[in-house]
Parts: C-alpha cells; sequence; structure tokens
DNA sequence: TGAGTATCGTCAAGTATCTTGACTATATGG
DNA sequence: CCATATAGTCAAGATACTTGACGATACTCA
C-alpha cells in the first residue's frame, strides 16, 4: 500500500511545463465546479477565458480578435456558443457595416459578477493552501513570464518572422 | 497607434486561472515548436504529458492510469496514437493475463533524449528571462500547490466524496 | 470449486477547443 | 470605378478529452 503511494509520487514529472500544465487544469477544475454549482454550467474554459476579454461596456469582434490568442474563427465559434446560451448578444456595428459589436445580455453581466466571486473564492483559497508570500511570488514570476514572453515575440516579429510560407 | 496597445494591454485578464492557463499554453508551444524543429513533429502536447509519466524501463498501463490525471480512456488512445508512431510498444503482462506492459522503442527513447534536452533548453530561456530566483520561487509555488491540492483531494475523497450521484 | 465481484484494457460515441481554407460583404484609397 | 484590405462566416478536420458499455482475466470467500 504505502509503497503503491511512494512510487506514484517518486514519479512525477517536475519541470515547469508539466507543473504549470497540471496547475492551469487544476486552476480550471476547480472554477468550473464552482460555476456549476452556482448554476452557470455553460461556462466552460475556453469561454471563461473568452469572457475575460470582453469588455463590460462591449467591444467589437475584431478587437477581441486582436486580445485573444486564438484565431478569429475560434472566436467567432465561442461567441456563437455564448450568444447560443445567451451570454452575449452580437449588433451590426452602426460605424462599420462589416463590424459587429459584442455585448454582455442581463444574464451574462450576472454570471460575470458570479465568476469573478468565485475567481477571488479560489484566490483565498490558493493563498490558504501554500500561504500569502507564496503567492505573491508566484504571481509576481507568472506575469514577469508573460512580459517577457510578449517582448520576446515582439521581437521576432520586427525582425523577420515572416519566414513561413518558405518551401 | 499608441493607444490601441495601451487598450490591448489594459484590459489582459490578470487572476492567477488565466495567467497559469497563458503560461502553460506558452510554454507548450514553445516546446512543440522545438521538438517540431528537432524532427519530431508527432510530439504534441497531450502526449508529451503522457510520455513525462513513462519509466523509462516501461510499465503497466494500469500504473500509468494512476499517475495521470485524465481517463484510463484517454490515455488509452494517446497510447494507441503513440504506437501507430512507432514511440512505444504494448506487450501482454506476463504476470497478469489482464494487463499490457507499455515500454519505449528505440525511436521513442531518442525522442524522450531531445524533450529532455529541449525541456532544459526552455529552462534555462525562462531563467534568462525572469531570473533565477523568480524561477525558483515559480517552481517552489507550483510544486506546494499541486501537494496542497493533492491532500484537500485525499481529504475529500476520505470523508464523503461520492454526494455526485444524488437526484 | 464455483459464484460473485473487482480490475484491466478496449470499443464506440459524443463534446470542447482549436486549426486551415474558402468565401461574402463592406470599406478604403488611388 | 477598381484593386485591395478588413470583418465576419461557413465548412471540414484534428486533437484531446469525456462517459458508458463491454469482454476477459484475476481475486475472494463460502
Amino acid at each position: 500500500m504505502v509503497k503503491e503511494l511512494d512510487k506514484k509520487i517518486e514519479a512525477l514529472p517536475d519541470h515547469v511545463g508539466w507543473r504549470l500544465w497540471q496547475a492551469s487544469r487544476a486552476w480550471q477544475a476547480e472554477f468550473a465546479a464552482a460555476m456549476r454549482a452556482a448554476g452557470h454550467g455553460w461556462f466552460t474554459e475556453a469561454r471563461a477565458g473568452l469572457l475575460g476579454h470582453i469588455a463590460r461596456n462591449g467591444m467589437r469582434q475584431s478587437a477581441l480578435i486582436e486580445r485573444s490568442a486564438i484565431s478569429k474563427q475560434a472566436i467567432q465559434q465561442l461567441l456563437d456558443g455564448l450568444e447560443a446560451e445567451g451570454i452575449v448578444e452580437r449588433l451590426p456595428d452602426p460605424q462599420d457595416g462589416r463590424g459587429k459589436l459584442v455585448r454582455y445580455t442581463r444574464k451574462g453581466l450576472d454570471a460575470l459578477h458570479d465568476g469573478d466571486r468565485v475567481k477571488m473564492e479560489i484566490e483565498r483559497r490558493y493563498i490558504g493552501r501554500i500561504g500569502k508570500e507564496r503567492f505573491t511570488a508566484l504571481m509576481d514570476a507568472l506575469r514577469a513570464l508573460a512580459a517577457a514572453q510578449a517582448a520576446a515575440m515582439d521581437e521576432d516579429a520586427g525582425a523577420e518572422g515572416e519566414v513561413v510560407e518558405s518551401k
């Protein structure tokens, strides 16, 4: 019994990528469970990520595309789903016949509110688990990493990023 | 121009879950790109995660299932793919007619070696980007989080985790 | 010994997320 | 007015999972 447990622990991967993936999945599972408990079963991980980018007062779909790291088609599909759930609605942009404005419905704003609450709860739980100091260090490192990566990507783009269509 | 950039930055979500997800995706993209460059195009993220759990000298599929956070069916599908690629092979377990042993092929071991190299390279890059101290703090926090979460799950299971099938 | 039960792996079907390619409609700038 | 770029959509497919059902083997204990 004990021997098996030992084996299990001893062999877990321990590189950054694995740890990040693990932590990310755990967070998402916790968030999804809490949101389901709050009656928002439609709140999947990708949708949550996208909603985090939509300004409370709405925005153009194209602006959303710029902000998110995924393709316009993927965003469209997510929005389709969210629209079907009644979380957001899409209106034609009066300024540009091609564009559309995405904005929250009443239901969407309520869900957003619950989402924020749940996020704060989870954060509190995390701080309780690993201590405020460690948590702060975690956020600090993650922010630094994101900033550094964004900078690295900008450099690539600025230098000569378009070697893709060779061959 | 500048104004648009400001907008873009100002609106990024900043909670733990989002940061973890971002960081995880960025790591995976970096890893996949490097592995592709090394001629291992089949090395997808889920496969990499699974391979991280397979002992160098092979192991039972059921042991793999215990270690991984995903379902046995998902693991089977991943193994199917890896087997088709010639990375691992599955042999009947002489000790147990139901079981199978999973082990690396020669090609798999080579890929694993490249994978380890790439992981170390990325880690070095990360340390270069955010500093050794921050990186250490990051790993420390992630490990603590994983340990605390595992403990929390064990508690749940020990107490009364089976309220699922009510209603 | 043999019936019930648990474990191991598989098959099948479905969902979520994301990708690429092709296309329409509108805007913009000579 | 025409060429080109941009905004959004449609369709098809890949990947990474999920749940449910199932067959085969092993274990237990009366």
